[in-house]
DNA sequence: CGCGGATATGTCTATGTCGAAACAACGGAT
DNA sequence: ATCCGTTGTTTCGACATAGACATATCCGCG
């Protein structure tokens, strides 16, 4: 079973949903200068395209410059309010991208304390805060590689010095090193190991490499969870 | 204009995607115990119910066990795999609701050197190492407040002792309580404070209230961008 | 052996989406 | 004044999705 997490990101303003579809539009807009061939471009009926763009203004304000008539039959730009929601767009995009494509460790536990959102819960490994919207008992916490950050044993904040919550002494037990971004794997005392994105400049620096004691840290807010 | 970032997380396997609609099917299915009772709690038509249920299966296993016939007529049960299915989907969807609901801070700046998908972007407050696939020139990049640690400024490891590669000295400027997870505003020199989510113990511990000195920092890998 | 409740399957229809096409409006260029 | 290419607007039909409905099948139990 190759299952791949995936997901479609939009921006909602007023019930109507700014999607995927909607960037290329804009973006096909605002390289041809023009609604009907920016619709061509896309392989997409002019009509629809046009409605569309009369849609998303009307939740998202002006977004399409439009200009009839005049010298080459008219054309259309974008506004500035279309050129931010562009940014906004993309920038959540990027953001939930992230997610999909970075490992997570799971942590599977117990919560033994709930307080509010805030949850401890007891592993392996010992306790671990992290936020549970709901649920008691068994939970599966989601831990990306993203948000571990390590730090050499001899020069870690204590504990009351440090807004990272959770903290455990371990040893690199691999590392797998792309371009520039470096995945090390550490044996915390758990059954598998977390997982901790890093840049080769990190990796280097803190000499991490098989058999490295490490301390590996994460925040409270950063980790997430839900009942099984 | 309100924009709000929002997602539909799906799990797609074998060109089948298993979304949110599926997994209260699955859901209602375990709770009601048989296929029939699950579609009609749920206001939905069997028939389809019961499509979509073998169209899930030969993507991802069997998920449901059927049973016709016997005292009650039969009834269906989950199988191992359906609740790992849910499990798996459950997490990915409170990891993209982290990023949809948490704040972010946006910092503007020029990439002034790439290696691979690493790159530098300068800023008003400094360099800062960040995640952005493709493009040069200006970016935006995307801070999210979960992913923002705080530190004691007298108790900061050394940049060479850390892999969050971005720090910078500010001063806490905001705090704005919730139940028990707080957002701290930090100004670190640029136009906009650092928003950073932490606990109500870590604020305590740190002692963070206006004025605070305290040492921000954030992974590389954390701190994804685009190109504008 | 039939009952009853559930699964399995086929077909029709309502709905929404999208492309194709046609036509009017516009305004600078010729 | 006319032409031209684009925008604005409307209508129609193809297509996919999902519910409504009908029917066949299954099988433990009394």
């Amino acid at each position: 079973m190759d299952v791949r997490p995936a997901f479609d990101a939009y921006i909602s303003s007023d019930g109507v949903t700014f999607e995927a579809r909607d960037g290329a539009l804009l973006r096909a807009i605002d390289g041809e200068g023009s609604l009907n061939t920016a619709a061509e471009s896309l392989g997409r009926s002019y009509a629809h395209a046009q409605r569309r763009v009369v849609e998303l203004e009307e939740a998202f304000g002006p977004l399409v410059e439009r200009q009839r008539g005049g010298s080459g039959g008219g054309g259309s730009t974008l506004t500035e309010t279309a050129r931010e929601l562009l940014a906004a767009f993309e920038r959540t995009r990027a953001s939930f991208a992230g997610v999909a494509e970075i490992a997570e460790t799971v942590l599977t536990g117990r919560i033994v304390e709930r307080d509010g959102e805030l949850v401890t819960v007891e592993t392996e490994a010992g306790p671990i805060r992290a936020l549970v919207p709901e649920g008691d008992g068994r939970v599966q916490l989601s831990l990306r590689a993203d948000a571990v950050t390590l730090t050499d044993p001899e020069d870690t904040p204590v504990p009351e010095h440090t807004s990272a919550r959770n903290r455990f002494v371990g040893t690199v037990v691999g590392v797998e090193a792309g371009e520039r971004i470096v995945r090390v794997a550490v044996d915390v005392g758990i059954g598998q190991p977390v997982l901790a994105l890093v840049t080769e400049d990190s990796r280097q620096t803190l000499g991490l490499e098989a058999g490295s004691d490490v301390v590996v840290s994460f925040k409270a807010t950063a980790t997430r969870g839900v009942a099984v």
